[in-house]
DNA sequence: GTAGATGCAAAACCTTTGCATTTTG
DNA sequence: CAAAATGCAAAGGTTTTGCATCTAC
């Protein structure tokens, strides 16, 4: 039984309606372990039996994303997902084994920010920034596989 | 005329065969004025009359990203796109009015990584960043037009 | 009561793939 | 000459849209 309430509160604050389709996602979303995708939800939610459309689901993840409730993340090997977004972290470091991802504070990106914008004049206004790597878990369970890159004719397949 | 002689390099280097169409939309590519989605590259080839195939287009920027040469980028309003890199930069700013991008060095963010290790606990082995904002000329011209978030009720159209 | 939200299915998009043909090294 | 790359068109998967119908406030 998820802790719904910070979301529906979220919800009224910014002035949306506080819809049944809306809780039955945000349960959907604080359930899942890691990174999700749209469609893994909409499975999730016919599997659970849940009256939710399609398209419905994309709406709310929308607009979760702009109340900075989940974050829309581009994994590396180019596909889609979510993250929960937990309160005060703005960043995700996700496994790239097991897909779980971590929040983490403000470390020291924004004097990041400001060194760029010495160097190139640009006006940061925002940025985007995901971590790769291995959970703890995985760390220990993973022999540390490969190191090397892709042979450039295989990679062209 | 740009200067396609670093791109033919990368690709002999890499074992890559050095193809006409890999040219042609190397030379696109390295025309482009800021950053550029698959498919201006791929409307732009038509207006030049170049004879390139939608796969090709594809397929030569999948093998440039490899390379280094490009790197491919999602916008902030969910689009993608690819920017040339500039050689030492591993990262970029990208104007959110014109498009325009600039490489920037490892500014810290090498620490930051590594403080994100030491608080989650999680091995980084790779991180993508985007920075966003006005480039210099932008700045200018642009006086400084919203500040405010869209309103809940408007924002979910 | 009314603006906002939903569901459905179709449409729109972007990207990839199969395969015969051509090109490169 | 063999391996790699191309082009085409068709397939694949994801996200969005139009619209009539509901629902929260």
């Amino acid at each position: 039984m998820p802790d719904i309430s910070a979301w529906i509160a979220a919800l009224e604050r910014a002035g949306y309606f506080v819809t049944l389709p809306r809780q039955l996602v945000a349960e959907l979303v604080v359930d899942q372990d890691g990174h999700f995708t749209a469609s893994e939800l909409l499975l999730d939610a016919r599997r659970r039996r849940l009256k939710v459309g399609r398209a419905t689901v994309f709406r709310a993840l929308e607009v979760f994303d702009q109340l900075g409730l989940v974050e829309r993340i581009d994994l590396p090997d180019r596909g889609h997902a979510y993250v929960v977004c937990q309160p005060a972290h703005h960043h995700h470091v996700v496994c790239t084994r097991c897909g779980r991802s971590s929040g983490v504070a403000d470390l020291g990106i924004a004097a990041v920010a400001r060194a760029v914008e010495a160097e190139t004049g640009f006006e940061v206004d925002s940025h985007r920034i995901e971590l790769y790597g291995l959970c703890p878990v995985c760390r220990l369970e993973a022999p540390r596989t490969t190191g090397g890159r892709p042979t450039p004719l295989a990679a062209a397949r």
